[in-house]
DNA sequence: ACCGCCGGGTGCC
DNA sequence: ACCGCCGGGTGCC
């Protein structure tokens, strides 16, 4: 096989084009450390959810075929438009039957038994997608045809040929109307085939070529007009930046926005989907919302908090007597009344553009049983017209009747059936909002409460910022819906203004058994913070975003569809875009093409993007200027040279390690030893820093299985406290997303604990570890110990300090610098807080006043050590020690204005991010980072393989290294060039 | 005629 | 469905 672009490096190029290569690098989560694992378990934790997906899906052919049973389904289609194929594997009259539905999920009819028989082993089996389109016919009555396209693995191309000649079928050729159309197909008003998939074209055009295509597409991106600006209500204290402004007015506009959403148009009275030619007479939803896809630091919660106060109800913003009036404050209940009474009116006016159907359909459409419906005479004889003897039973009947309508309960019992069965569809159509009306009517209010969803490190930045921002005598109703103290009452949450919570909460809450009170409550408006939260569309946390249920719905993320299309897609889902909330549509229309290189599906990408994100980077500029002109930002690296004694010690663990590694590599298993290889690294790493690190470390072995209990959770605690401390950029492969509350299972694999538990109580009662599918037991899984933590510090206070060349360094350079301006202050970066322990004793010898910030700290620790460290007065701290990874994105630490990192990561993209936890909107200073390295070690390896990621983050084009045994090979060449083997 | 042919009944899976 | 298929009625030309 050989398609030029695998999905993710096309879609890399994609953001690389549009959003600048400054600013994010694609995450690169590796080196992944799970110990006595094949690779296959090693690979980063996205890939395993991939494996549903048809990612290297070729064209096998195509086949005509015939939908039949149309008259009994009220699902329409029209020429050209797309259906989806539908096992029912439960049919009672046929158990190979396969439904088809129209691109809203309303079945059309059945594919004919005898093609049925055929295509159903194949997809039961998984061996083939089908899509199919009706190419004409689309209104016939009893049959219509269906032109079938078969994509699937190479490697299952000839078990469906063999299976279709078996049964007498036998695939064609791309049908040559289907070719590499240039002109759009979609847009026009034409109902052309939409949908252009050729099998070689992608295969045909160069790299060139298809770059300059994808220059092309982006030059149109930058015409569009996102720079409105729009001035925030007067409830907001904080003036806005232009770009700012210019977000909120995208943003505003999207959520108060009538128009059609993205490849909608209107065609006389219906709408219609230009991509699968589906239309219908419901208006299509726009987004209300979209994605917010700003760099860090550009203030996104600022404008998101703009944007809840300027456009705080009905396009309005916060009322101003809700400014003013504090004093009426003591009457919330009444205010609550009127406010309610004032929205319940203009949802009313707004029903004469048609929008709030709801309204309308909630009351009216109680029918009463369908058996009794008064029907038009000529209307059952007209549904009869083909069926003669049908209609003459009618007629007779209806002839010996003098009214016009006739009660369908009295008909002879052999057509009452019959039309029974249409008139419930019929109904169907008609009403298709009204279940979801109704279930909520008794209670129903105009939604006007905002919910915040964010991770638990930038809570208490959304707190400080509604503090922050707005002005102190607004009254706002804000609720932290946080602790375990948190009241689960809807009826309160509902009358709030906003509510702020966390992606754990509200996962937790959905999964507890009974009712989550954020699942109850229709929102007006739900943010996502750090949106990409939610990338893993198999995760609970996802499935409990997904449910909530909302007018208006925003996602802001700084990184913004990290990996994949897939990504984006789960995003979609979010946003409920139609026709994309099913997954067969996104990857039919784009997912598919994009990968393929398909002109028409890039276009839709990007229209699609142009449509619902918002992304600034860094340098961006708006009339000529930066968005943020943030003032230069330098990087040194300064080298060490061990110590005699250091190199000493260095050098003898390192030939130790290499000489067992180099075993591993003359017996091709360094992958399954990854652990062991992992540990290596890290006591050399740990030399480096200290050699009174190297204590802390762990001999990893493997587990003998003659262990005693006690002696496996020994085991087991080391194992998780190696990961936890290893910087090796773990994440828990269920949210991945940083550990929160690490806990690893018996077969030695870590996850959040409140990940796994709920993997456990779904999957009960024989869960399975989601990566190594060995059972797992709530009881079994292992906490880390937080009193031996400080117990660790505890013992090594016993030991004599002293320095390290290292240490050395840094006091040299922060001495130094305390002598040119003692008002500058620094943050002082490692990953290893035992080695920040370490530093503490010289920076309290020499008079330091410092701070320190890591992840075991509780989070009201944190915000003060950050508060303390932020303010300025004289006396405050100057330093910070910072634990590499501690505290989320959010983190503003711009007071400071030099970066000492102590050692150097694996993800240059961690750095990055920690650098610019103080290289941000604020830093009004130059800002000076210090990469200490030591000479000819591990570390100075380690900037290499950061280089190689960088440049493959950047450049991604063209690279494939999708395939495991690829990944495999770079992974040892890895380890190869770490150790100098 | 254990056929052919006719024409009515009928119709998804 | 202005089809196909089924099964009953029927049977020289």
């Amino acid at each position: 096989m050989s398609w030029m672009f695998k999905r993710d490096p096309v879609w890399k190029y994609l953001q690389t084009v549009q959003y600048g290569v400054h600013g994010s690098f694609p995450r690169l989560p590796y080196p992944t450390f799970f110990p006595r694992f094949e690779f296959q378990d090693v690979i980063p934790p996205d890939d395993f959810l991939t494996s549903d997906e048809e990612l290297d899906s070729v064209l096998f052919g195509t086949l005509r075929g015939h939908v039949v049973g149309l008259r009994y389904y009220t699902g329409v289609v029209n020429n050209n438009e797309m259906v989806a194929l539908q096992r029912e594997p439960n049919n009672t009259y046929d158990k190979n039957a396969i439904k088809v539905n129209n691109v809203n999920g309303n079945q059309v009819g059945y594919l004919k038994k005898d093609l049925a028989i055929a295509l159903a082993y194949i997809m039961d089996n998984n061996l083939a997608q089908v899509e199919g389109v009706v190419p004409f016919g689309a209104n016939n009555t009893f049959t219509m045809p269906l032109q079938m396209t078969f994509w699937g693995k190479e490697e299952n191309k000839k078990a469906v040929l063999d299976h279709l000649k078996k049964h007498g079928f036998k695939l064609g050729p791309a049908p040559k109307t289907l070719g590499f159309s240039l002109e759009s197909s979609w847009g026009s008003g034409r109902a052309g085939p939409s949908y252009s998939m050729p099998v070689h074209a992608a295969v045909q055009m160069t790299t060139e070529q298809l770059k300059t295509e994808f220059d092309r597409l982006f030059e149109d991106l930058k015409e569009d007009d996102k720079t409105q600006e729009m001035e925030p209500a007067e409830a907001v204290e904080t003036p806005l930046l232009s770009h700012q402004k210019q977000a909120l007015a995208w943003m505003i506009s999207r959520e108060n926005s009538k128009e059609l959403p993205p490849f909608w148009e209107q065609r006389d009275d219906l709408y219609y989907n230009t991509i699968t030619n589906f239309s219908e007479k419901e208006r299509p939803e726009n987004v209300h919302g979209g994605v917010l896809a700003d760099d860090m630091g550009l203030g996104k919660t600022l404008t998101a908090i703009a944007v809840i106060l300027t456009n705080f109800h009905d396009g309005k913003p916060l009322p101003v007597e809700r400014i003013k009036n504090q004093l009426k404050k003591e009457c919330k209940e009444c205010d609550v009344n009127q406010e309610s009474v004032k929205l319940g009116r203009n949802s009313a006016s707004e029903n004469a553009d048609g929008r709030s159907k709801e309204v309308e359909g909630s009351g009216c459409n109680e029918e009463p049983s369908i058996s009794h419906i008064k029907k038009n005479k000529h209307s059952i004889l007209e549904f009869f017209s083909s069926q003669p003897k049908r209609r003459k039973m009618a007629a007779q009947y209806i002839e010996s009747s003098d009214s016009e309508e006739i009660e369908t309960s009295e008909l002879p019992h052999k057509i009452k059936g019959k039309l029974k069965n249409a008139q419930s569809e019929t109904k169907r159509l008609k009403g298709a909002s009204f279940m979801d009306s109704s279930k909520k009517t008794d209670v129903e209010e105009r939604p006007r409460t905002t919910l915040i969803i964010c991770p638990l490190s930038v809570l208490s930045n959304w707190i400080d910022q509604f503090g922050q921002h707005i002005k102190s005598e607004v009254h706002l109703n804000f609720y932290v819906y946080y602790g375990p103290d948190r009241i689960r009452d809807p009826a309160l949450l509902s009358k709030q203004d906003i509510v702020l919570t966390t992606y754990n909460i509200l996962t937790h809450d959905y999964g507890t058994k009974g009712d989550s009170p954020l699942h109850s409550i229709k929102w007006l408006r739900v943010i996502l913070d750090e949106g990409h939260a939610i990338r893993n569309p198999n995760a609970q946390q996802t499935k409990a975003v997904l449910d909530l249920e909302a007018e208006r719905r925003w996602v802001l993320t700084g990184t913004p569809i990290q990996n994949s299309l897939k990504d984006l897609w789960s995003l979609l889902s979010f946003l409920k875009l139609k026709p994309f909330l099913d997954r067969e549509w996104w990857h039919r229309t784009i997912q598919r093409p994009v990968t393929m290189g398909d002109e028409a599906g890039l276009r839709r990408l990007q229209s699609l993007i142009k449509n619902i994100t918002l992304r600034r980077t860094k340098t961006s500029k708006i009339k000529g200027r930066p968005v943020l002109e943030l003032p230069e930002r330098k990087v040194f690296i300064q080298h060490i040279t061990l110590s005699d004694e250091e190199r000493k010690i260095y050098q003898s663990v390192k030939n130790e390690g290499k000489a067992t590694i180099g075993r591993y590599f003359n017996e091709g298993t360094v992958l399954a030893h990854y652990a062991d290889v992992l540990g290596l690294l890290l006591r050399l790493r740990q030399i480096c820093c200290h050699t009174h690190l190297l204590t802390n470390a762990v001999a990893s072995s493997g587990p003998s299985g003659s262990d005693t209990p006690e002696e496996l959770r020994e085991m087991l605690i080391k194992k998780m406290k190696l990961i936890l401390s290893s910087g090796s950029d773990e994440e828990c492969a269920i949210c991945l997303d940083s550990l929160t509350v690490p806990v690893i299972t018996h077969c030695a694999h870590v996850f959040c604990k409140p990940c796994i538990c709920q993997v456990i109580q779904n999957e009960q009662p024989h869960a399975k570890c989601p990566l190594c599918r060995n059972d797992i037991h709530g009881d079994h899984l292992l906490e880390c110990p937080p009193e031996e933590l400080a117990c660790d510090s505890e013992k090594k206070s016993n030991v004599e300090w002293t320095s390290s060349s290292k240490i050395n360094a840094l006091m040299h350079a922060l001495i130094d610098l305390r002598k040119k301006n003692p008002n500058i202050k620094s943050l002082v970066v490692s990953q290893f807080t035992a080695f920040l322990s370490l530093i503490e004793t010289p920076l309290k010898a020499s008079g330091f006043v410092f701070t320190r910030l890591d992840g075991s700290m509780a989070q009201k620790k944190r915000v003060e050590s950050i508060q303390c460290f932020q303010n300025m007065e004289a006396g405050s701290p100057t330093i910070m020690l910072l634990s590499l990874k501690a505290g989320g994105v959010g983190l503003n630490l711009c007071a400071a204005s030099r970066v000492f990192l102590m050692d150097p990561a694996w993800n240059p993209a961690a750095e990055d991010q920690c650098f610019d936890r103080c290289h941000r909107l604020g830093q009004k200073q130059e800002v000076i980072i210090t990469k200490f390295i030591v000479k000819d070690s591990v570390e100075e390896n380690m900037l290499k393989i950061q280089n190689t990621k960088r440049e493959l983050a950047a450049g991604a084009f063209g690279t494939k290294k999708t395939n495991a045994n690829d990944m495999k090979q770079a992974k040892i060449n890895e380890i190869k060039t770490l150790i100098d083997l």
